[in-house]
DNA sequence: ATCAAAAGTGTTATGATTACAAATCTAATT
DNA sequence: AATTAGATTTGTAATCATAACACTTTTGAT
């Protein structure tokens, strides 16, 4: 995406596009990598040698509370972030720990008895083995 | 439950049933309240006044190890943890922060061209207004 | 009663995240 | 172009949950 898309939807979300922050979307844009704070912030330290992990964490919970990311809390040791896209789940594979995103069906997750609950978010992952790696063993 | 029926819960996952053990299983079991090790810790430590929050993580770990218990990463401040029973869903009000357990029926989550993926375990959880809160606001 | 293995304890270390204050940048106004 | 207030970024220090570790206590078999 542009730097120019980006700036745009910054904008949107009444979030000034800094150059950090741009970068930082970028990158989220980019690789779809389910990234921690470390990941992003050791990928962009040669792009912007002044960069502070601060500012990593500031910006996505920035982002975060505009609705822009989704932060992930899927190990408990860090936190993962995913830009807000369409539906899906997730499947950690407990031997190559490789983050899938899954398509999503969008099940009724609430039964009869239930239906005054107000879903505002939707977190499914599964852990297993992915194809890979069960075909190994 | 009686302290005879968790000791022969715990020997039967190889587990030596020591006094610090069975009472612990025995708050998760009472209060099914997804407590965190210091709720634990707090509630024990006057029964066992020499308990150790140590022992608390570590008989915590043991019991996921022997997958008697699960451990829930909702909000990533604390780990928490329940008994591994019957299938559901954990529901967290964002308002009262209450967490609600819900009847699962078990979708089948993994659409197609995704079948090979084994599934070891599923973590379900909704975050939202629960019927409570969202009368009051 | 002895003794090795298991369990528990308490202190210290680790590592992710936040708090905070200082420095820097931005953009509007003069 | 200079000024300046406000936003952004930075770096350090604090916080807090959890793990590591070494020591002590308990257990259970001989």
């Amino acid at each position: 995406m542009e730097t120019k898309a980006i700036t745009e939807i910054l904008n949107n979300n009444d979030i000034k596009p800094s150059y950090a922050r741009i970068q930082i979307y970028k990158y989220l844009e980019m690789y779809k990598s389910h990234p921690t704070v470390d990941e992003i912030y050791l990928h962009l330290i040669d792009e912007i040698p002044t960069l502070s992990k601060t500012t990593v964490y500031n910006t996505l919970n920035l982002f975060s509370e505009r609705e822009l990311v989704l932060v992930l809390n899927l190990d408990n040791l860090e936190k993962r972030y995913e830009l807000v896209e369409q539906n899906h789940i997730h499947f950690i594979c407990e031997s190559c720990k490789k983050i899938y995103d899954i398509p999503y069906e969008d099940n009724n997750l609430l039964p009869k008895g239930f239906e005054n609950f107000q879903i505002e978010e939707k977190h499914i992952f599964l852990k297993g083995q992915c194809p890979k790696c069960s075909k190994l063993n």
